[in-house]
DNA sequence: CACAAACAGTTGCGATCGCAACTGTCTGGA
DNA sequence: TCCAGACAGTTGCGATCGCAACTGTTTGTG
């Protein structure tokens, strides 16, 4: 075996995808919470249902935890803390009164409207650590690694009805 | 604006790197806990500590809260469940009585031994959703970000000593 | 129509987590 | 030499989490 890229056998964690995937996603999620949690008081779940609702109207719980890979009862108690602040309201639907549409409040948009560009600016920053090149050898790899069949992560929040499985 | 690639002043969840990194960091990490959970009865934090434990003999605690940036409470206490098993045993060292090096028990290596071929070939089916530029790419991309200052990421777990700051 | 199964969402509860404070050890300067 | 501060690691404690079980609703099938 060649001693440059060896098909290793032993176990090097700074070359495991798995491991280098969870260390980084943890540090940018933490760089990115400065953001919600020291300026606006938002826990991670909450920021998440904020940014899902704030760009999905109408969404309901479940949407969010899907698409998120939220557990449910976080997502539902992420929605109980901002009803409790009044920045999520729900929307009664007639039609099916299970799921419970969910939308921001004035309040919410308005917070809204301020974390999104502070956000965006942050992952500029972040990204401009590489050129266009390898920004889009790096999306493409996301986008490869996100239609691993294994992993059954839904890109499409909406647009379900794929996920047929037998009987 | 151009309608495509935009300078998007709106937040995209699907597009937004920063929760497309944690979404599949949570499913990557998901999918690899068949492995040691299901087989092994290990707990994410634990399994981390044999992987780094197994690589690295005679680190000691703070290195793996540092490399894998877990909590050093969270380390203590996967070090004492992995030390009840008698899969993990303390070097006590006469140098500095403050830092204790840890190494795996023999049966501790011999579950390292059948961990490693899994893990790396749940790493190898994964990764075969790409072809090798693209995966050259995607590699590429993670040195990048790991790299950015604001995250402080030291991608070795050894070689400190960098991370002089100002008085 | 009736009723079982599926579904959205909530809650009780045990387990885990992270923060702060702690113990024990080492280091460096007065 | 002495002692304040730094450091490795642990523990008490309140908060959060995920699982299982629950409520209330809808759907499908006889």
């Amino acid at each position: 075996m060649s001693p440059r890229s060896h098909r290793q056998s032993a176990l090097q964690l700074a070359r495991f995808v798995p491991f280098r995937l969870n260390r980084l996603a943890g540090a940018v999620s933490q760089h990115l919470s400065v953001i919600y949690r020291g300026r606006f008081a938002l826990e991670i779940p909450e920021w998440r249902v904020m940014a899902t609702v704030g760009e999905d109207p109408s969404c309901t719980a479940q949407h969010i935890a899907a698409s998120t890979r939220m557990h449910k009862t976080r997502v539902s108690r992420a929605i109980a803390h901002l009803m409790k602040r009044r920045l999520l309201e729900r929307v009664p639907r007639a039609a099916d009164r299970r799921e419970m549409p969910l939308r921001l409040t004035a309040a919410g948009r308005r917070m809204y409207a301020q974390l999104v560009p502070l956000a965006l600016k942050r992952e500029r920053a972040l990204l401009a650590c590489m050129n266009a090149r390898e920004l889009r050898g790096f999306i493409t790899g996301l986008d490869r690694l996100e239609g691993f069949p294994g992993l059954e992560i839904n890109a499409a929040p909406h647009a379900r009805a794929a996920a047929q499985s037998l009987p």
